[in-house]
DNA sequence: AGCAAATTGGAATAAAAAATTCCAATTCCC
DNA sequence: GGGAATTGGAATTTTTTATTCCAATTTGCT
């Protein structure tokens, strides 16, 4: 989530100083970036201090934080394409209409996913799933299918690789998991029960824990070893995880690519993997 | 002209000291935005006093300015995708190349898939779903996904699905299909063979065939009687089904949402599906 | 209503970061 | 070879950031 629109709605309920100096920063936020945060305290009438603490109310370190969040807030304001639509698809809302904010927010949520995610937090999982012994992916609902579709990418690579899509089958792997291992974990609240005790306990048994999940503060990006963040828009379309899940698909299309690009032997795979498939498919006719 | 660009193009002729400071900068904005000019001397190996010398050379009053300029490039480098890198993924290119490169691919196949079907035959479609006594869903590999997926959401609808991921359980499903029935068949290549003799199947028995299907003529389309193409460019992305998967899911995302708009009570079962879903996710503790 | 606890927020102070000065060593140019 | 220019670190100064102290105000409870 933005600060600037996490201080738009937070604003209402802030103490005097506060509400000024972040009023501020919502409606100045290149010039905020440029300041001290002395010469931020002169422009809105408060003290050094208070900007100092306004940074850390917010849960930051202090105002050089709240800068560094700010620049990335700016930096992920999403540009549309030219003739993108974006809002809410609503009741009256013709074809044309729905198809195009429909593919606007798609596209939102796939760049805003890329923008959260730091390369060297990337590179992190890549490094971490590459060494894996054994990777074992975890998810319900909708992520359930996103956990399937990389475990069969993965598989492709010669990857160990363990999915099952009952839960407890799930739980049961994960018992097995050491410090060699790696539990991919997904979803988007991070407060689904099943991933969230099958995470902890491969935590407990000392495995590496990359969650995918939301921005928000929750349960299972608390137990996570590496956090991967996805950035989703579920009240414009009508909820049911479309844009939650083409989130967490661009992030592990993306693993997969990486991993591909520092596995020597992948084309091989990829191409092995084609040619096995393709005796399930019907023969051309001329 | 980025910084980034600037200090990459000068580096050569630097002096020692300014070279090192330079590279590590080029080689990690995001760390470096983090690090006042002693911890980038430390990492560096160099003087503090030679990171801000560093950055008045470039013109700069001094670091901080330096640091706003590095996240204005890196800000700069996420913009620029609105004209989007079109391109085949190769063995050289860096992380944000691949990255541009990925998302780009998926945007278009998301958009090229939208061009090639008209308003028209995606009502077709969309009246045919919405009028079928039962909906049977097929499709393997990764179609075998989207199709899942595309049931959950009908499912969610309350409408009657046939569902399995068994070939030969969705095979023994056609074979109690009906006039009033219609199977929704996804298969990119149209020549998987189980989903193509299921769709044979389901064609002799009159039930209606919506084929979701790659352009090439092929022989799923031939059955089908609506055919919804998708375009996809796996050569790009190294296939394993990635932007004909997001066409797919484009498709079914779509007749989802205009399912929803034209069943009064969809609404109630979407909100009736989370409540159900509530109960399985961890409470939030204050 | 009264009182204790909690919150607010500025002034003062301390710590950290940024910038400048000093100067020795090295390089460049005539 | 010698003077001028450049390099770059250590030392020092200045600026910025963060914390502490404490009075005033607000909140919550009896």
């Amino acid at each position: 989530m933005s600060i600037l629109k996490k201080i738009s709605a937070q604003l209402e309920a802030m103490a005097p100083a506060d509400r000024q100096i972040g009023r501020f920063i919502i409606d100045n936020p290149d010039q905020m970036l440029r300041l001290s945060s002395a010469a931020l305290a002169v422009e809105t009438g408060r003290s050094q201090s208070s900007v100092v603490k306004f940074s850390q109310k917010l849960g930051y370190a202090g105002y050089q934080e709240l800068k560094l969040a700010v620049s990335e807030a700016k930096a992920q304001e999403w540009q549309a394409p030219a003739g993108m639509i974006h809002g809410t698809i609503e009741v009256g809302d013709g074809y044309l209409t729905i198809l195009q904010k429909l593919l606007g927010s798609k596209m939102q949520a796939m760049q805003q996913t890329i923008s959260v995610n730091n390369e060297a937090n990337i590179e992190k999982a890549l490094e971490a799933l590459h060494d894996a012994r054994r990777i074992h992916l975890a998810g319900v609902g909708a992520s359930s299918l996103v956990a399937r579709d990389f475990s069969y990418k993965l598989m492709k690579l010669g990857r160990n690789v363990l999915h099952d899509s009952d839960s407890h089958v799930q739980m049961a792997n994960a018992s097995t998991l050491g410090p060699d291992d790696l539990l991919f974990a997904l979803s988007y609240s991070g407060a689904s029960i099943e991933t969230l005790r099958i995470a902890e306990l491969a935590s407990q048994r000392q495995a590496t824990v990359v969650a995918v999940t939301g921005l928000q503060d929750n349960p299972l990006a608390r137990v996570a070893d590496i956090c991967l963040h996805t950035v989703g828009d579920e009240d414009r379309v009508r909820s049911s995880a479309i844009t939650a899940r083409d989130a967490q698909l661009m992030l592990t299309d993306l693993l997969f690519i990486l991993l591909v690009q520092r596995q020597p032997d992948a084309n091989d795979y990829v191409h092995n993997s084609e040619t096995a498939v393709s005796v399930l498919k019907a023969k051309r006719l001329s």
